[in-house]
DNA sequence: CATCCACCGGAAATAGGGGGGC
DNA sequence: GCCCCCCTATTTCCGGTGGATG
């Protein structure tokens, strides 16, 4: 009887059906909006289904815009046909391996996840790469006998290899030598073939490269554009359906939020926004989401995001940020010399302070060139900005300025790096 | 105009963690 | 165990750069 009672409060209350389905990685059956990029796609990666070599394909849009999503649907889709015996009568080998470069940044971190991929050491297939290799790595071997090795498995089984790389543009190490090795297997291979499907989402990527890497990698080139706030409800609405209790998404929310991520085009934020305003409605009881819900999950969100980029950062990579936003919440040299209010500081006071803090931590401080390295990742990151200095200066010199609320950054660093007691002490 | 400043960023050198092969 | 090779991260070296200074 009580627990009757407690199951209809529970049901009354109950505001997800399915939160997998809001998950960032979900990939789900249908991809509204994106028919036209998946046919391309799909037409681009189906000669393998005859034994033929795929054209290079360079996937370009920015976050959210379903690059990722598209292509994992599309891979998916051409493993599932090549392993059903009806419609692959001749069982032409398909392997696709998947990778995000963030965390393959090298030549030679690419090559070792594709050797030690699953797909590529089955059981069924010879001369894997692992055979040999009791401690199931390869790590260490010198890079020929890496390739001889990747061209021995795609070539006896005579595979057609579709290698997938997820923001291709933070491969900084040996990216032209990986073009060149992936281009030189094609023509040495007798049987089987490799293809490469590259994702980014920094146009920039494209003029860096080396022209030869270029036209090796854009035989064909796509571009997602991103979603307007029409298609965006469109997605959102589908989530809804399956991810919550029916009844407890209004339809303006969904144009609320649809409007919020439209700045961007940006479904992945979309999707995180209305999956933390059903969190939020939930934590305090509501049985449905209201605007006030999505106001305050957007702020979240977007806390989030930061505190997530920067717990995940070295640690000295962190001492610099923090330094950043002390000294900002100080004024900083600029504003004390000029009497303006600007937040903008120099290379060399943030230098002095992150040394000072490294002192206080007890760390060894990196040299400057290697701190000029980190000012430029954490710009890559959002996380600050920088400019050259004009005039009113000496010399040459960068205003770096904290991309958020000093405080903010400060209070999330503060338990990461243990400088909660220390603080006091820090000299000015 | 010459020279200095304060920093930038490429390249080579070095350190240190693994591993192979004998 | 020894010698050598590879990889990554960091340091060292050094030739710029754009403006300020005198």
């Amino acid at each position: 009887m009580m627990d009757d009672i407690f199951e209809e409060e529970i049901n009354r209350r109950r505001i997800f059906k399915d939160t997998l389905i809001l998950s960032p990685h979900y990939v789900p059956e249908e991809l509204p909006h994106r028919e036209m990029e998946i046919r391309d796609i799909t037409r681009s990666v189906a000669p393998a289904l005859r034994n033929e070599k795929p054209s290079n394909t360079f996937i370009y849009g920015k976050t959210g815009t379903g690059k990722t999503c598209v292509v994992r649907y599309v891979i998916r889709k051409l493993e599932e046909f090549a392993n059903n015996p009806e419609k692959n009568p001749h069982g032409i080998i398909v392997k696709t391996v998947y990778m995000n470069c963030k965390v393959r940044d090298t030549k030679y971190k690419v090559l070792l996840k594709i050797l030690e991929d699953k797909k590529l050491n089955h059981p069924d297939l010879k001369n894997t790469p692992l055979s040999d290799r009791p401690q199931k790595s390869l790590k260490g071997m010198d890079p020929g006998d890496l390739y001889d090795r990747l061209y021995n498995v795609v070539n006896s089984n005579e595979i057609n290899l579709m290698l997938v790389l997820d923001e291709i543009d933070m491969v900084k190490k040996g990216f032209d030598d990986l073009m060149y090795i992936l281009t030189r297997i094609n023509d040495e291979l007798e049987y089987g073939n490799v293809s490469i499907l590259g994702l980014t989402n920094d146009m920039k990527t494209l003029r860096r490269m080396d022209p030869r890497s270029r036209s090796t990698l854009c035989q064909e080139e796509r571009v997602f554009k991103p979603y307007n706030a029409v298609q965006l409800k469109t997605i959102l609405k589908q989530r809804i359906d399956n991810g919550f209790q029916e009844g407890v998404v209004d339809t303006g929310v969904v144009s609320l939020i649809a409007a919020f991520a439209a700045q961007d085009g940006d479904a992945r934020y979309a999707l995180k926004l209305l999956r933390k305003a059903g969190e939020i409605t939930r934590d305090v009881g509501d049985e449905k989401i209201l605007k006030k819900h999505v106001d305050e999950a957007k702020d979240a969100v977007e806390n989030d995001i930061i505190a997530e980029a920067i717990s995940t950062l070295p640690e000295h990579q962190q001492l610099v940020i923090y330094s950043i936003a002390a000294l900002t919440s100080r004024g900083g040299m600029y504003k004390r010399l000029s009497g303006l209010g600007g937040g903008d500081l120099f290379t060399g006071e943030v230098y002095e302070t992150y040394e000072k803090y490294c002192k206080l931590l007890n760390r060894k401080a990196r040299t400057i060139r290697q701190f000029s390295e980190y000012l430029n990742e954490l710009e890559m990151l959002g996380l600050i900005t920088m400019r050259m200095s004009g005039k009113g200066t000496r010399g040459t010199t960068r205003f770096i300025r904290l991309g958020y609320s000093p405080d903010e950054i400060k209070s999330i660093l503060r338990k990461s790096l243990g400088l909660e007691d220390l603080e006091m002490k820090t000299p000015s």
